[in-house]
RNA sequence: GGGCCUGUAGCUCAGUUGGUUAGAGCGCACGCCUGAUAAGCGUGAGGUGGUUGGUUCAACUCCAACCAGGCCCA
């Protein structure tokens, strides 16, 4: 017992509990006190630049597990590039305008909306998203992520709203800003468009009519379906399936063309026992052919084909009206069609309607069913329950209405083309990702840019008051962008049109006052523009970014947009690689939602966890797809954890108090065992940075962990004790292991310093080394491991382990049949039964027993279990050990006994001892 | 309904240009050690490869359809 003192076991202060919930709050402040961010840029002052520009989260909430996935994936790859010696600034920023905040702010006011004025709602949402700035902020860094937390960008700010006015001015100057007329939902009651999310169903009862539109060159009739009869005076066309069958069919309505497939149902429905088809057709048969118009008798429409005509209900031709139906309003597009708009924001007729002026749109469905029936051209009508959009404030009906929208027309200068160029030229990750975002920008329509809300940035437009033409012009937005600068977007609320941009004159009309526009612009026209007000403007960037990296929904969103802008005003794309990443699924691989209770905070996770977890499990999966979530899942990351954190701990503790300064070894002078451990460990490095470099961080981990877990712990190290516990300190062979411990815990951290940060730095706080730095994130990854790629020792060992194999199980088997308890109770006996493997026992004989972990190999003629190999052939044999036990090593060896100042001890024991005094 | 994606052991991932009994780690079971100890080591049991067809001497790997799930549109 008393030799125990005597061996040199690991000894460190890096606990092994982790504690991660507190540890990390102390790095954090050591990083905070520090100033990591800038000490990294300054330490890499004359390195080579890369830019990862961020995506600007929504300042709305929380963040949740989603947006700590992006920006953990964001921190992989500047802390890795920082660590391979780049400079990598990093500037966070936030998307702060738009409908979801102003939602938000207005729910929250209640009824007191009414009493405020639009300043005054800017101002809350300004403050709304400027508290959740602060608290996403917070939530970023508490998760390790570097960044110029001091000085993120805000979409809000002055300099960027200018910035976005600025962009605006330019895309005007270039052609690329038009004026046309869209349908948007409408609340007739609140008098205002509606977004999206703000819209609700409810089931409504509508009039269901079929109406006969009669062929302008004979007496023949198109038999039309429709549940808004209000929108007929808005008809320019009517829509027939491009694939389905058609028929003209005789009745005693007169002859009439529905589609074939629905003839049964409308016979029945129109009770006409005789009805019968006479001619089978196809829509083609009827293209651009003319009807009279339903209500104005004096105007014509024309047959068209859509895909969207229904194939199951009605007659399988629906009317169109572009200026009240998205899809109308899309065929309008494809078709060229007039977008007729007579309807009023209080929802009822103009005065272009002669027949129905003044009257409510609603109201006007049974004058118009009246009107129809009395001149013989409605032949049935049925009531229709459906649902219908409502308004979330105040639940009555909505329409949908044209109304004069601004749009960046993307066909001008060529543009599509051009997006679908500098698609082809950017770099997209993984490779289907192009495949996505080309099939959308081929098909996508102009971008409608303005919308009808308080909380964003204006539309820098005037309108005369005489002639209420717009104006529009480079020269006045640019007045209006300075203006934005110095105050901030409030500014065009707040100022009269001469104070903003001073005197101009109408160019239409020569009139010298105006109106300013009331719209504000799309929220995506905001975060498109980053990279100028951002990448452009920050000093310490440059301009294209090398990486963007968001969702994949961000194909329709940043990513495309970005796109457009950059494309449109710079002529190329603002980026010259994309990563996208799969979502954040609950742990069934359902999508996470509030209303299901499935949702996890990061902030919960890193109070019971701590951040390592959560960025070791974004770490192991495979981000091209969705992932599951759950916290049974942490639980692997939780084991995996430790089991690294081990690892560590033992090899900072071997290392110990030794000064590491001059430990250093020659290659050719290394134990055997120790080059086949640095041969093993170059490889799977030189893996790993290459994983790394391709971003597939899953594999960097896997490659790493499997090193850990197969190369070291259950080898390696296992088989290394016996030597740095028992030999003599100073001897070369324990010198040489701990060289090698060193060197590959050296590397080690900073391979894993990107995805464990904090632990990183903690073991490194432990690490004695030389000219260490203030922290591990200022090292580089250089070390070249190439001089110890070794192909003889791997080939060796590869046989060695295979027999090693075979000595586990015939060990094992002792072991179930109580001979043993540990291994070096045991001796294995060899009989190589073939040259080579003679000549391989031979070269390594002195060292098997440590390999085995047994106390001694004897290579003889004795018979055994025989095994073949590759070239190997031999009899393996495992039996009790001979000899005594040495009191220090625990080994069993014939050599106890022989000293006569130590007789417990074996020979090597009895020096190490001796050697020490 | 359209575009894109995913589906290999309980979990996370490998499987090279189609070619022998589909691999690893975790977890699980059993055992050992007590000089990495709220640790370490060993052994073992787990897979009709989403389903169904097709191409081929041969398919997890190629093709088609379907099923389940995801994103973006409609």
């Amino acid at each position: 017992m008393e030799y125990k003192t005597t061996l040199n076991l690991p000894k460190t202060d890096f606990p092994m509990k982790a504690n991660l919930p507190v540890m990390e709050l102390e790095i954090q402040k050591y990083w905070d006190e520090m100033d990591i961010y800038r000490v990294l840029l300054e330490e890499r002052k004359e390195s080579d630049l890369y830019v990862l520009h961020d995506g600007p989260p929504y300042a709305n909430g929380h963040i949740h597990i989603g947006t700590a996935f992006n920006k953990i994936l964001k921190d992989f790859i500047i802390k890795y590039k920082n660590i391979r010696g780049y400079r990598t600034p990093y500037i966070p920023g936030w998307d702060c305008h738009g409908m979801p905040i102003e939602h938000n702010v207005t729910k929250d006011l209640g009824p007191k909306i009414k009493e405020i004025t639009k300043l005054e709602l800017r101002k809350k949402c300004r403050e709304y998203a400027g508290k959740f700035v602060d608290i996403q902020k917070g939530e970023f860094k508490r998760l390790g992520v570097f960044g110029d937390w001091e000085n993120p960008y805000i979409t809000m700010s002055n300099v960027y709203e200018a910035d976005i006015i600025d962009n605006f001015g330019k895309l005007v100057e270039k052609g690329y800003i038009y004026r046309g007329l869209r349908p948007i939902h409408w609340c007739m009651r609140c008098q205002t468009a509606l977004a999206g999310n703000e819209i609700e169903y409810e089931d409504k009862e509508s009039p269901s009519i079929f109406v006969k539109y009669k062929w302008t060159d004979e007496d023949k009739f198109f038999l039309i379906w429709t549940t808004t009869p209000w929108t007929l005076p808005a008809n320019v066309a009517i829509a027939m399936h491009p694939e389905e069958a058609y028929a003209e069919v005789e009745s005693s309505y007169g002859r009439l063309v529905m589609m074939k497939r629905l003839f049964e149902s409308v016979k029945g429905k129109l009770n006409d026992k005789d009805m019968r088809i006479v001619k089978e057709t196809k829509a083609k048969d009827y293209m651009n052919k003319e009807y009279v118009h339903p209500i104005d008798k004096k105007k014509k429409g024309r047959v068209i084909t859509a895909d969207f005509v229904t194939t199951d209900t009605g007659t399988g031709i629906v009317h169109i009206a572009p200026g009240h139906g998205y899809d109308d309003y899309q065929a309008g597009i494809k078709f060229n069609l007039d977008i007729i708009s007579p309807v009023e924001k209080d929802g009822k007729f103009g005065s272009s309607v002669e027949k129905y002026a003044g009257m409510n749109v609603f109201a006007s469905n049974s004058a118009i069913i009246d009107d129809l029936r009395n001149e013989g051209s409605l032949i049935f009508s049925e009531k229709f329950i459906h649902s219908y959009p409502v308004c979330w404030r105040c639940k009555s009906e909505l329409i949908f209405r044209a109304t004069e929208q601004w749009f960046l027309n993307v066909e001008n200068a060529d543009l599509r083309e051009r997006l679908l160029t500098e698609i082809d030229n950017t770099k997209w990750i993984p490779g289907w990702s192009k495949d996505r975002i080309y099939n959308m920008v081929k098909t996508r329509p102009d971008w409608c840019l303005s919308r009808q809300r308080s909380w964003g940035v204006p539309l820098p437009i005037l309108y005369c008051k005489k002639c209420g033409k717009p104006h529009i012009q480079k020269s006045t937005i640019d007045k209006v962008r300075d203006m934005v600068l110095e105050h901030g977007s409030d500014i065009w609320f707040e100022m009269e049109v001469k104070d903003l941009v001073g005197e101009i004159k109408c160019e239409h009309c020569g009139f010298g006052e105006f109106e300013k526009e009331t719209n504000i612009f799309d929220v995506w026209f905001d975060s498109a523009l980053s990279h100028s007000a951002v990448v452009k403007k920050r000093m310490e960037l440059h301009w294209p970014s090398d990486l963007y990296l968001e969702a994949v929904d961000q194909h329709r969103g940043w990513f495309q947009v970005s796109l457009i802008v950059s494309t449109a005003t710079d002529d190329r794309a603002p980026y010259k690689e994309v990563l996208t990443h799969g979502l954040i699924l609950d742990k069934n691989m359902k999508k996470m939602s509030k209303s299901l209770g499935n949702v996890f905070s990061p902030e919960m996770i890193c109070k019971k966890y701590g951040a390592e977890i959560i960025r070791l499990w974004f770490a192991s999966i495979d981000y091209t797809s969705d992932a599951p979530f759950g916290e049974e899942l942490l639980r692997t990351s939780l084991d995996t954890y430790f089991k690294i954190r081990n690892t560590i701990r033992f090899m900072l503790g071997n290392l110990g108090e030794n000064d590491l300064a001059d430990v250093s070894i020659e290659k050719n002078k290394m134990h055997k065992l120790d080059r086949y451990i640095l041969n093993r460990y170059a490889k799977t490095r030189k893996r790993i940075l290459e994983y790394y470099d391709e971003y597939e961080f899953h594999k960097v981990f896997r490659e790493y962990y499997n090193f850990i877990v197969n190369d070291l712990s259950s080898f390696y190290l296992d088989v290394l004790k016996d030597r740095l516990y028992t030999y003599s300190k100073n001897s070369l062979d324990r010198r040489s292991g701990l060289f090698t411990v060193y060197l590959l815990l050296d590397d080690m951290l900073k391979q894993i310093a990107p995805i464990l940060p904090f632990t990183a730095e903690q073991a490194y706080m432990h690490f004695k080394k030389p000219n260490k730095k203030k922290s591990i994130h200022m090292e580089v990854i250089n070390g070249d491991f190439d001089l110890y790629l070794d192909e003889k020792i791997e080939n060796d060992f590869e046989l060695l382990l295979s027999i090693r194999g075979n000595s586990l199980m015939a060990l094992e088997k002792m072991r179930n049949s109580g001979e043993i308890g540990k291994s070096v109770e045991a001796d294995i006996i060899l009989n190589p039964l073939n040259d080579e493997t003679k000549e391989l026992l031979e070269e390594y004989k002195e060292i098997l027993n440590q390999i085995f972990i047994v106390s001694n190999v004897r290579i003889n003629k004795e018979t055994g279990e025989e095994f073949q190999d590759r070239k190997l052939s031999y009899a393996l044999k495992a039996e009790k050990a001979k000899g005594e036990k040495c009191a220090r090593c625990w080994l069993y060896l014939d050599t106890v006994g022989k000293d006569a100042e130590h007789p417990q001890l074996c020979e090597k024991c009895a020096e190490a001892v001796k050697s020490e005094v």
